[in-house]
RNA sequence: GACCCCGUCGUCUAGUCUGGCCAAGGACGCGACCCUUUCAAGGUCGAGAUCGCGGGUUCGAAUCCCGCCGGGGUCACCA
């Protein structure tokens, strides 16, 4: 048996948990599930003044909503760089005193004025290496930075994009450590992966030009290379890095709206990811098939539509008491009654399911079944409120009064007779009836909307609506 | 600008490593029809890709090689 695998999602607190983010966090606990491995979550809030503990919690809520649980990470202590701080210092002490990292003592603003000379020559800037040979004693501040080979190359072995080359005189002298003692990101990153063990680094493509400066890194601390996986980024329909001028990217706004969490992990790997032809994947259907090599290697433009798609596939799948359960809070949001009796909810959501692809939508759909409507929509009023509107509901009400059973069947029954001897089409009471009922000219099937709302509450909409109508005339 | 990555229907993709089964398959979306008490859902059919472009190698290339073009990413004492 191979050694175990260990992966980890590492986001910077400084915003909530976006999409890009979700499906990489999603690829590593997959990856790990799949090899029976750990999913380590990392908390990189080295920047202090953009991390808060209100993103922290924000990505942990994204996180649990999706499913994603991990094997090791907060609220244990030891998984925020802040928490690690000893740890870098350690590292960058060892490397400065075997030799090699060097203290730098370069003014910012030289550094920055050589940059926009080299960029105004049109050529990459790269630190001259001034202070390299300098032995800067420790007692004037100073920055530590990493001593590279300055010539060779750092071959990648990406496990999506393949060999990968990088030439050493590319690269520069990077600072591990500010002046003032604060260690950078790519340090932290290394050091982090190095002691937590980790053996596969799946990360974004963005991340792919700072690898070789990592993977030189690993080797001045004397520490094993992980196996590194760049997955493509997830783009806007301009092509470009998917950001909030796209719309929504917020993981919690989709919940907020009332995704199933089912439909986002769907979506989510198969963007990018595939399995054959397969569309629709359960979680254990995942776990069961994922692997890097299906992972495509160009980037993939998310498409809303596609996912509100799998919002409704999802919907259509889940069990009655599940969705009974996960509408509640939808409907108190939208200042909704919420009923006593969560078999009758779920007996409504089972009529509403089939054209919902959100719980926000089943809200808006379903309305009528917690409230009765407020009015009419008018153009179907236009079109079934004829005169004859009038006689045909008095006559209903006539007749729904006394019908036993009040169900599906037996009112269907009532209504093909009243019809035949109207001779009217169904679809005509029908209509009538569903508008008297809901506002509105489409629904659910209306014969079980009347027998969910019960004789009483549609007796009751049927009276109002035939008082309006003579109210009108 | 330099470096790196990427390039199959509008979109997600199968196929590319191990050339022929691909005059390119599936899915979303779109159109039509069927079903039907409405709207959905479902079913059937259809439109939609000269596999970024140009050369080569080969009996044969989406698949291998070279060049070009286009898009994206990275170049901080940010993460």
């Amino acid at each position: 048996m191979a050694e175990p695998v260990r992966v980890r999602f590492a986001p910077s607190p400084t915003g909530h948990l976006h999409v890009g983010g979700a499906r990489t966090a999603l690829f590593n606990w997959l990856f790990a599930r799949r090899h029976r491995g750990v999913f380590i979550l990392r908390v990189e809030d080295t920047d202090r003044s953009r991390s808060t503990e209100e993103f922290i919690a924000s990505i942990v809520e994204a996180l649990r909503w999706l499913g994603l649980d991990w094997d090791e990470g907060p609220p244990a202590a030891g998984y925020r760089q802040t928490e690690r701080l000893e740890i870098y210092r350690a590292h960058a002490e060892r490397l400065l005193a075997e030799g090699r990292a060097y203290r730098c003592v370069c003014p910012p603003e030289e550094l920055e004025a050589q940059r926009k000379a080299a960029q105004a020559r049109g050529e990459t800037f790269r630190y001259s290496g001034k202070c390299r040979e300098a032995h800067v004693p420790a007692d004037v501040p100073h920055a530590l930075r990493l001593k590279l080979p300055l010539s060779g190359q750092t071959v990648v072995q990406d496990l999506i994009h393949g060999t990968v080359v990088f030439e050493h005189g590319q690269l520069d002298d990077w600072i591990i450590v500010r002046t003032d003692g604060s260690p950078t990101y790519n340090f932290c990153v290394v050091v982090d992966d190095v002691t937590m063990k980790i053996t596969h680094v799946i990360r974004g493509n963005d991340h792919l030009s700072n690898t070789p400066k990592q993977i030189l890194c690993y080797q001045a601390l004397g520490y094993p290379v992980p196996a590194f996986a760049h997955i493509p980024m997830i783009l806007g329909a301009d092509r470009s890095r998917l950001s909030k001028r796209h719309g929504a990217t917020s993981v919690l706004a989709f919940k907020e709206e009332g995704f199933l969490p089912e439909a986002m992990v769907n979506y989510l790997a198969r963007l990018g990811w595939s399995h054959g032809d397969q569309e629709i994947f359960s979680r254990e259907e995942l776990v069961q098939h994922f692997d890097l090599a299906h992972i495509g290697s160009a980037g993939a433009v998310f498409d809303r539509v596609k996912l509100e798609w799998l919002g409704n596939h999802w919907m259509k799948q889940m069990p009655a008491e599940r969705l009974a359960n996960d509408l509640v809070p939808f409907l108190q949001r939208a200042g909704l009654a919420v009923p006593a009796d969560r078999q009758w909810l779920g007996r409504v959501t089972e009529t509403l399911k089939e054209r919902a692809r959100t719980f926000v939508e089943m809200v808006e759909l379903g309305a009528f079944y917690f409230a009765d409507p407020a009015g009419y929509d008018r153009e179907a009023g236009v079109k079934f409120f004829t005169p004859e509107a009038v006689p045909r509901l008095a006559l209903l009400l006539k007749r729904l009064a006394a019908h036993e059973p009040f169900e599906p069947e037996a009112l269907e029954t009532l209504y093909r007779g009243l019809a035949a001897e109207l001779g009217v089409k169904l679809v005509d009471l029908a209509q009538l009836t569903r508008i008297a009922l809901t506002g509105r000219d489409a629904s659910p099937p209306i014969f079980q909307v009347a027998a969910l709302l019960g004789r009483e509450k549609t007796l009751a909409r049927l009276r109002k609506c035939l008082a309006v109508l003579e109210g009108k005339a």
